[in-house]
DNA sequence: ATTAATAATGATAATTATTATCAATAGGGA
DNA sequence: TCCCTATTGATAATAATTATCATTATTAAT
């Protein structure tokens, strides 16, 4: 699993410097690792130890860290785009939004490949997919 | 394929009247079948034939086809919801996103069916997907 | 170290998509 | 016809995101 001192080197080796600022947000999305964050989430984790870290520097760090791949957007449901460590979706795993309580769980998997595969055929070039299922999580679907 | 008429029984089994502009709304979607319009593009063609109907009309409209499961409601990409007839939609077809051109196509697939059935092992309750593919469309993967 | 140039930040205005409000209108029976 | 309720269009309100801009921080050159 990619730690810390990786991503810092992966920002190093781009063209923005890792200010404190920065540092602050990909601390939050790597202490909430799996989880999809929105923008106004980070913002409030991130005031946790940097009060006064503003929404719209919130939001040009999470662009950048998705620009360098160190982070995912995906926009999920409703809305709202949210946020994960890249590494953390890589090859291959999906989303299962609990229709319910709003939940999102991961399920891995390789199948689509072939079907990529498949589709490239018919002269497309794919480069990624994201594949959610919507349903009920096991706490809800009991009721 | 069903036909206007169909997509009006529909609407005259539940609690809604056709009105005229809820009938131009319903054009405009099945001109358009196999397309994926955002209400601005809905609200565009339907003044085509009716110059002084209003967006909101148009979103009210959508929302009500969609709740009747007349019309799809997604999120594509980038901030807003499209919608499609839902007969098109039904077992099972995905979506290829263009990354240069934008343009959305269809892909046809039953793979999932077997996806589901692991997924619901681990006591979820799946009752729809979605899959997007991202790439270049035939035309675009030429440059 | 001091200064000049550049990049990053925070506050906030602007924008975009969507939803809510509300007065005016349109049908559908008594 | 008149009343009742649903629908409509204009527009205000909201929510998420992006743009602007003056201030601050960082870097490079002297």
């Amino acid at each position: 699993m990619m730690q810390k001192r990786d991503y810092k080197a992966k920002l190093d080796a781009s063209q923005y410097k890792l200010t404190g600022q920065r540092a602050t947000v990909l601390d939050v999305m790597i202490k909430n690792r799996g989880q999809h964050l929105s923008a106004e989430e980070v913002l409030q984790q991130a005031r946790l130890t940097r009060p006064n870290i503003g929404i719209a520097t919130v939001y040009r760090t999470l662009e950048k860290l998705a620009s360098l791949e160190i982070l995912y957007k995906g926009m999920f449901d409703s809305g709202k785009y949210r946020y994960e460590l890249a590494d953390e979706r890589e090859h291959h795993h999906h989303h299962v939004v609990c229709m319910n309580c709003g939940s999102i769980s991961e399920i891995k998997d390789d199948l689509l490949c072939e079907l990529e595969k498949n589709i490239e055929k018919q002269g497309f070039r794919i480069v990624d997919h994201d594949l959610k299922f919507f349903g009920y999580c096991p706490a809800c679907s009991k009721f």
